[in-house]
DNA sequence: TCCCGTATATCCGGCGCAGAATATACTGGT
DNA sequence: ACCAGTATATTCTGCGCCGGATATACGGGA
C-alpha cells in the first residue's frame, strides 16, 4: 500500500527532518517555537502516530534510541531520499490542487434562513466583529515579524489568511447590511415565516 | 454526556427533520437533490451513525419499522422540542463564532519555499487557474438558479464562496506575479538556496 | 533534604468516520 | 420469461485520530 496523505502532521513532519534530523518530542516542541501549529494542527498522539505511518513507508529512518542524561529513551528519526521526493510531491499537490474541504460557516449560513431575520443579523455582526479582531490580531503580528527582520516569504501563509479574512468580513459587511435593510433576495418570505 | 457538535451531517439531519419526519435513505436522497452535498459532507456510514448518535441523546424519536412494497425495513425519524433547540442553539454558533480551521492550502504555502521558485510559481499558476474554473461553473450555476426563481437567500452560501474564491484568485496572481518578477520579500535567498 | 510543580518523552484505549459489503426489489431490453 | 443493471435501505469493519494517562528527571522554595 502507498502513503496515504490524509494527515498534514506528517508533512510537517518530513519538513522538519529534511533540516536535520530529530526525536518526536523535538519536532513538537521546534513546531511550537515557530508557530506552526497556526497552521498545522499539532497533537502529541497524532505525532507519533504519524511518525510511526511515515516509519512503516521508509520515508523515515529510525536510529538508536539514545537515553542523553536520565530522561526517557528517544528514537531520532532522519527522512529518507523516497521521503524528501514525499514532500515536495505532497507540496506541489497541497498548492497546485484546491481540494473541496467543507468549511463549518458555510454550512452554517446556508441554513440561515431558518433563523428568524433579527436573530441571523445578530451572529452576523458578531462573527464580523470576531473576524474584525482577528485581523488586527493578526496586522499586529505581522508587524512584529517585519520589524524582526523575517523575510515576507517566512509568514507567506500569513499574508494570505489576512487577504481571505479581509474577504470574509467585507461579504459579512455586505450580507448585514442587506438583512438589515431587506434588500436580500426572498426577505419577505423570510420575515413571513417567522412571525 | 451532553451531545457533542462534531459532524455537521448531524445539522442537516436536524434541519430535514424539521420539515417532515423521514427514514435515513430518505435524508440523503433529499440532501443529494438539493445539491446539499456540495456544503456538508454525505457519507452513508456516517448518516446511520449520526441518526443513532441523535437518537440516544433524544433529540429525534425513531417511529416503527414500516416496510413499503416489500422493500427492507426502515425506521422513520421524527424531531424533537429539545432536537429543534439544539439545531437553532448550533446554527447560531456556527454563524457568530469564527472556528479554527486548519485549511490544507495554508499548510503549502507556509513551505513553499522548500520548492525552487520555478516549480513554485509553476504550481501557483495552476491554481490560479483552476480557482478560475470553479469561478465561471459556480457564476453558471448561480445563473440558473437565479433563472429558475429561486431567492437568493436559498443559495447564499454559494454567494459566500464566490467572494471568497475571488480573493484567493486576486491573492494567487499578486503571489505569482511577485514571484516572477522577485518582489516577494526574501527572493534572493530563496533562488540561492536552490541552486 | 524534602516536596511539588514543570519539563521531557512516549504510549494507549476508545470513538467517530469512511468505504465497503449485504440484501432485496424494481425496470427495461431481447 | 429471463437477465443485467440500477434503485432502495441498512449494516459492518477497520483505521486514523484524539485526549488523557504514564514514567522519569530537573529546578526551586522552605
Amino acid at each position: 500500500m502507498t502513503f496515504k496523505r490524509t494527515n498534514p502532521l506528517a508533512l510537517a513532519v518530513l519538513a522538519l527532518l529534511s533540516e536535520r534530523p530529530m526525536h518526536p518530542y523535538e519536532m513538537a516542541q521546534t513546531m511550537r517555537e515557530r508557530h506552526q501549529e497556526e497552521v498545522i494542527k499539532l497533537n502529541y498522539g497524532s505525532l507519533y502516530t504519524v511518525v510511526e505511518q511515515l516509519h512503516r513507508h521508509e520515508l523515515i529512518t529510525a536510529g538508536a534510541t539514545q537515553k542523553a542524561g536520565n530522561r526517557p529513551e528517544r528514537t531520532v528519526y532522519a527522512v529518507t531520499e523516497a521521503g524528501t521526493a514525499e514532500l515536495h510531491d505532497w507540496l506541489r499537490e497541497l498548492i497546485a490542487v484546491p481540494a473541496k474541504e467543507y468549511r463549518r460557516f458555510e454550512a452554517g449560513i446556508s441554513m440561515v434562513g431558518l433563523l428568524p431575520p433579527h436573530d441571523a443579523l445578530a451572529v452576523v455582526e458578531q462573527r464580523e466583529a470576531a473576524v474584525g479582531e482577528q485581523l488586527t490580531a493578526l496586522a499586529v503580528l505581522l508587524e512584529k515579524l517585519a520589524g524582526m527582520g523575517l523575510p515576507q516569504l517566512a509568514w507567506i501563509e500569513l499574508d494570505y489568511r489576512m487577504a481571505m479574512l479581509r474577504a470574509e468580513r467585507a461579504w459579512l459587511a455586505w450580507f448585514a447590511a442587506a438583512t438589515r435593510d431587506g434588500t436580500v433576495g426572498g426577505y419577505e418570505d423570510w420575515e413571513d415565516k417567522h412571525r
